[in-house]
RNA sequence: UGGGGAAUAGUGUAACGGUAGCACGACUGACUCUGAAUCAGUUAGUCCAGGUCCGAAUCCUGGUUCCCCAACCA
């Protein structure tokens, strides 16, 4: 029974692209790109693009995406990053074969083509400072006026574009501008930039070059140079779109169709790279892959699937209007995926000794305990249990209120497949702090369960005190404290409403022996708390988990409520 | 009298002149050796005002509100 009926309903873009199939517009041909600039780290607002990219190439036989990077800008973009974008990519689960380009790869066909440009009368070189040309484009209300560059002939617009490539001239001095209406109603009209001189040594190029193409010059003619057939891009590049089709309708060239989506927002984080880069470079955080970070190597080190994320940007859909997604869709695309498939674990953050009188002193029990109820070929494994153990401190409540139902004095809870055990005592040190509790156990109910049909309210997790391996968990919340982080008092920025609480290191967590060999980036389920992935920091000799998400936690809910009431 | 986009439950999205549906969240309840998962249910919406029509979220008119654009960034 498949209920999801998301494949019978298109977004906008795959309506196009199905009404374009069907019509062959493009032979029937389906070819997209993800066009990232190489100058920063991916965050989940690319994996929507990326998803819906690669996505819409994957559901149209014989549909390709390209992965693209567009690299017109040396003066700030790396190569380190184009590998780390590639990575994130590739862990998405997208492939894009051996269509990997550079906007750079054509540097030099887009030379031939502004000089086509130039001598269709198309495009001049304008000798204005950036001052004066602002002062020349008008504002959004008043009209531009044409420069005096505006009518040199052909032969000195060619002589002069020529020996501007050749290095005559400094940087910031002449461009070549497209000619088309300095009064246009759109500002990206009013003859926009395609060449500017920058002496900077390019990631691929070298020194190749000194001058570089703008965005809207270079875009879409490596779109067509590629046989692109749908351009998506975001909204803000709406008003360009009439360039877009300007540039390729006077080269009379390929001419593929630009289509404008809105842009990810998600509740409690910010998605600007500026924002993401100034949280870097303040230190407020360890770094673009710390696990607070909505950049995708920070999600990966976090502990998310890549699964989990693609699920997440299928259901969010596809519009041409700004929203905020609840960031609690993605934790229950998150769960829903770690549910099906993470091994669950005992593991005590806040430990709390017990004592169980009537055990006895020596003896150990290896309890077998099931390591996946959502996938029964996960199998058991064995847990030791021991005399003195340790159970979660909020596990316990020497006065409990109304709706706790773990343990509590002369109050009996299961240990989670072991034994049923009975509160008899509570010792407290000096501050009236409880250091250790003394239960008493019952035989009969090893396992778990009571022969005689007793129940329980609650069932705990616990570890063994003799046998548990020492571990940190780095428990994570929202990096903001309001929901919209630009929400702030007048002379405030988004920095003032970070979450003092978003990172909270434990030291002395205790988990069962099996995580011995854990590895990094394994996932587990830490029973009753939440999914936990192993950390990159951690070793054989110090094991360091992430809290990846909680599980659902009504108690929580609860308790809540309780305090409100108050 | 700049230009371009857009408005559907708290949130995200369907419905393309014919019963406003789905998901997340919240709230109930059932079940439970995870207060998880699962299952059942409740909650709540067409920006406003007119008009056309048997019938309007959808078409028309006029408003309102929000977003984008004045880099030699992308």
């Amino acid at each position: 029974m498949n209920t999801d009926n998301s494949t019978t309903r298109l977004d906008f873009i795959r309506a196009i692209v199905a009404e374009d199939t069907k019509t062959k517009k493009w032979d029937a041909r389906v070819v997209t790109r993800f066009p990232p600039e190489p100058n920063g780290y991916l965050h989940i607002g690319h994996a929507k693009s990326i998803c819906l990219n690669f996505g819409i190439a994957a559901e149209n036989k014989g549909g390709l995406c390209n992965l693209r990077f567009d690299d017109t800008n040396p003066t700030k973009e790396e190569g380190e990053y184009v590998e780390a974008i590639k990575e994130d990519v590739r862990w998405l689960g997208f492939d894009w074969a051996d269509r990997l380009y550079f906007g750079s790869d054509y540097f030099e066909q887009m030379y031939e083509c502004a000089v086509g440009l130039i001598k269709a009368g198309k495009a001049y070189v304008c000798d204005l400072d950036p001052e004066q040309m602002r002062e020349y484009r008008g504002t959004l209300t008043k009209p531009g006026k044409n420069c005096p560059y505006r009518d040199r002939s052909v032969d000195e617009n060619l002589d002069l574009f020529e020996r501007m490539r050749a290095g005559e001239f400094e940087q910031g001095f002449r461009v070549l501008r497209a000619k088309i209406d300095m009064a246009s109603g759109n500002l990206n009209m009013r003859d926009p930039v395609m060449y500017r001189i920058l002496h900077a040594e390019h990631h691929r190029t070298g020194d190749k070059w000194c001058i570089y193409p703008t965005y809207d010059w270079a875009h879409g003619l490596e779109d067509s140079i590629e046989k692109i057939t749908h351009s998506i891009c975001t909204l803000e590049f709406e008003n360009h779109r009439p360039l877009y089709d300007w540039f390729l309708d006077e080269l009379d060239v390929y001419h593929p169709q630009q289509i404008e989506f809105a842009r990810l927002n998600l509740s409690y984080t910010v998605m600007s790279k500026r924002k993401l880069q100034q949280l870097v470079q303040d230190g407020l955080v360890s770094g673009w892959d710390d696990p607070r970070m909505p950049s995708i190597c920070g999600l990966r080190r976090r502990g998310y699937t890549p699964g989990s994320i693609r699920n997440f940007c299928k259901r969010i859909g596809i519009n041409k209007f700004n929203s905020t997604v609840d960031i609690a869709l993605l934790e229950h695309c998150l769960r829903g995926d770690l549910n099906k498939t993470s091994p669950r674990v005992m593991a005590v953050l806040r430990p709390l000794k017990v004592i169980i009188d009537n055990y006895p002193q020596d003896q150990v029990e290896e309890l077998e305990a099931v390591n996946n109820p959502e996938d029964a070929s996960a199998g058991t494994r064995k847990v030791p249990f021991s005399r003195e153990l340790y159970i979660e401190q909020e596990d316990f409540m020497a006065e409990p209120p109304k709706k706790f139902y773990r343990l509590a004095p002369g109050r009996e809870v299961r240990l989670r497949y072991a034994y049923f055990i009975t509160c008899t005592d509570v010792v407290k040190d000096a501050g009236g702090q409880i250091i250790e509790l003394h239960c008493t156990y019952d035989p009969a109910t090893r396992g778990g369960d009571a022969p005689d049909g007793r129940k329980v309210k609650s069932t705990l997790h616990w570890v063994s005190a003799a046998h548990a391996l020492e571990a940190e968990a780095r428990l994570y919340d929202h990096l903001f404290s309001k929901e919209n982080p630009d929400d702030v008092a007048e002379g405030e920025d988004f920095k003032s409403n970070l979450n003092p609480n978003s990172l909270q290191k434990l030291s002395s967590c205790r988990v069962e022996p099996s995580l011995g060999q854990a590895k990094p980036g394994q996932r587990y389920q830490f029973e009753r708390l939440g999914y936990f992935c192993v950390d990159t920091d951690s070793s054989e000799g110090k094991l360091i988990f992430n809290r990846t998400v909680t599980l659902r936690d009504t108690w929580a809910k609860i308790q809540k409520a309780q305090k409100k009431k108050r």
